[in-house]
DNA sequence: TCTTTTATTTCGGCGTCCAAAAAAATGTTG
DNA sequence: CAACATTTTTTTGGACGCCGAAATAAAAGA
């Protein structure tokens, strides 16, 4: 049933576009947002002074780089977010090792640290709290006072369970069902959550492009996807969406590290195409971590033309061609995005995907489709993560009552 | 961006609160209408005198069943939307014939006519023009003025654009790009919109089961799906979303109407299972109008244990259950409704679609999925249409300004 | 210093919501 | 049959939000 509105959903909405304008387009004057939000300036002021009081938003001091053209009258009084307004820790988990990243309010980075874990033999019941108190030193050795970050958000390869906040199944692991948020939370009492990796590079990649269908599809040790439906990243029910890399291509075929046959995976992650490469049989169970000198040796070598190295990639070409295929029959997505590690052969896989997608969908249907490959950069999950939890900051905080006190979200429901 | 809100918007969300709620649950009290809307007393006086003065909703007169246990106290009156605030025409469009209905404000059926057009040969530039004459003489025919119908909603299987209004690939026509919606408003005066038909199912089924998502898949002369997600039912970028039918199965595999090969529909749809069960090559062109007949002394062979028969049924469990576990793997859907004709074989289709399932998805991933086959219906499509089109007027009426005068609407955008 | 220009704030009006009090409409009871 | 009791609906008064217009602020130019 849709929501009854009062004025206080105005002004938690109107709060929300100001910061959005903000968060979006820098530093901006009254004036400014009053043409960006398509509020009064009156409304502007009354907002803008709230959100001064509650250490949001704050004025700029001179430094008035006044472009230019000779402007009289007074001049602009420019707002920004307060970096100091609130913290974000980022986490991310990968085979054998975790990532933090520390970012103020605005998004700038604070601190990165990067250690090894034996994720695979992890224990379930110790892993979260070996990653809580990973989080707490990390802290700890910044000066950075927990109380000070107000969200931790946690990426993970494989299939995340957001609402449970637990790690369903991942490549990473063993073991299935290992519980994060709650350990997190209990330890350091800061709110948490956790997404699909790849969601979170759609998250830092999502909202600029606007109201469209895309999907970005992340190619390296496994093969993972953002869904973006209608302007927002598709979560689905439990979270647990968008596992585009263990769709499956051709029954009864390869198998792959989730126990199934025929996921794209096991065609196009790196252990895939090193199996096929070797001429290795497809129920040869999958070796989990490649090293990257080998997937490096093997794409150099496939650019030279040797015959195994290109029929793998090509095969790789051939499986997410047609899983884009079917993506597109379903959703017709207007872009779809290619990223990460796996891009470095896009030469060789990008021919046999384009016709693969031209062979398997009605042409009507991808008429207004681009194809893209975004440049592989490293910080995309990070990047992602940080942004889509400072939105949900932003969101929090829009949705204090008017005194500022954050109990305010807990009256409503009561 | 996200938009700013006011108090209008305020007004029109409760507008549309209350009307939903009315159509949901029937009528109601002013009171029921609290506790359902969460909206005060004195709020739902006020919005509702101004629906009365509006004509959107009416006060019921006194027959007031009111239930066995005694009852003190000042009466309810209960309040219903007013069936005569206005009209909508569903049109479905199917092959060699088109069917008309003509429903009040509360969704009640007035007429029906079904009439038999040869629509494959039929000319692009002038079969709008032909929908629009048979529904102008229609509505004469039932004494409606076109005044009084507020919007027509077309269904169509294919693909159909939403935004240009046009049928940009159906089975039922030779042709492609064929404009509905402009014809028929430039001829009746009349807001007009098109939608594939399996979209149209959803519609009718989708809001009650709440915030899930869920997809429901057409089997008869195609296969068609609607999908919702997270309570909506997705139409895509351009309106031409989730061609299911049109989902590559096998790269390479059987004919299929749409040109392409191994669409799920080569294999699923009535033309597809009769070309198997004859032991037909997969390259014989489809054969476009398979008679009801056919189908049924198939599906009785078929239950007799006839060897090819059954085959066939298999195959299609096969196409629908691997289509389906990509769905899953990729939106991992609570639900799935099958309905349409081709369910009468469902005995046989069923096993093998779940096996197919079960090997091609995660076991994670269908966890919380249930499968549901729903009896056959043949006005769900009709009756979706209908709803839809209602659901559209009541967000058209309640986005009249205060004066009930609909120019409101564009006054704000101005 | 006075005018022009532009940005921001203040003020008054309007619309919405809500809580509480009042009114309406009926059943119950002495 | 009149005085309660009970429940629904309307009215009243206050709060908060938005907006337009006027007032104020802060500069550049004359």
């Amino acid at each position: 049933m849709r929501e009854k509105a009062d004025s206080d959903l105005v002004r938690r909405q109107n709060r929300r576009v100001v910061l959005d304008a903000l968060r979006q387009f820098g530093p901006l004057a009254r004036v400014e947002l009053g043409r960006h939000t398509g509020l009064s300036p009156a409304s502007i002021t009354s907002i803008a002074s709230q959100l001064i009081d509650d250490g949001i938003i704050k004025e700029l001091g001179d430094p008035l780089p006044q472009s230019g053209p000779l402007r009289r009258g007074r001049p602009l009084t420019r707002i920004d977010l307060n970096p100091q307004a609130a913290h974000v820790v980022a986490v991310k988990i990968s085979i054998d090792g975790i990532e933090l990243a520390l970012a103020d309010y605005c998004g700038t980075s604070i601190a990165r640290h990067r250690l090894a874990v034996a994720t695979y033999e992890a224990r379930p019941e110790a892993f979260g709290n070996l990653v809580a108190s990973e989080i707490r030193s990390f802290l700890a050795r910044h000066k950075m006072p927990p109380r000070r970050v107000s969200r931790i958000g946690v990426a993970v390869q494989g299939v995340a369970d957001s609402q449970a906040g637990t790690i369903m199944w991942s490549p990473a692991f063993a073991a299935r069902g290992i519980p994060i948020t709650a350990p997190i939370q209990n330890l350091l009492g800061i709110s948490c959550s956790i997404a699909n990796d790849a969601n979170m590079i759609a998250e830092g990649l999502g909202r600029p492009e606007g109201s469209g269908t895309s999907a970005v599809v992340f190619m390296g040790y496994g093969v993972g996807m953002g869904l973006i439906l209608d302007g927002k990243v598709y979560h689905g029910p439990t979270g647990a969406a968008a596992e585009f890399g263990h769709m499956n291509h051709l029954p009864h075929g390869a198998l792959c590290r989730c126990g199934r046959r025929g996921c794209i995976e096991a065609y196009a992650a790196d252990y895939g195409i090193l199996r096929s490469a070797h001429g290795q049989p497809g129920d040869l169970p999958p070796n989990s971590a490649v090293p990257k000198d080998t997937m490096a040796a093997l794409q150099a070598a496939a650019a030279e033309g040797e015959a195994d190295a290109v029929a793998a990639y090509r095969m790789a070409g051939e499986a997410l061609g047609y899983g884009l295929a079917r993506l597109i029959a379903l959703l017709s997505p207007t872009r779809i995005i290619l990223a990460g590690p796996g891009t470095g052969a896009m030469a060789l896989i990008e021919p046999v995907l384009r016709a693969a997608i031209a062979d398997g969908v009605v042409d009507e249907l991808r008429r207004n489709l681009d194809i893209d490959v975004v440049p592989i950069d490293t910080d995309m999950i990070i990047k992602g993560t940080i942004d889509s939890n400072l939105r949900a900051i932003d969101s929090d905080i829009f949705a204090v009552g008017a005194m500022g006190r954050p109990s305010a979200a807990l009256e409503k429901s009561a």
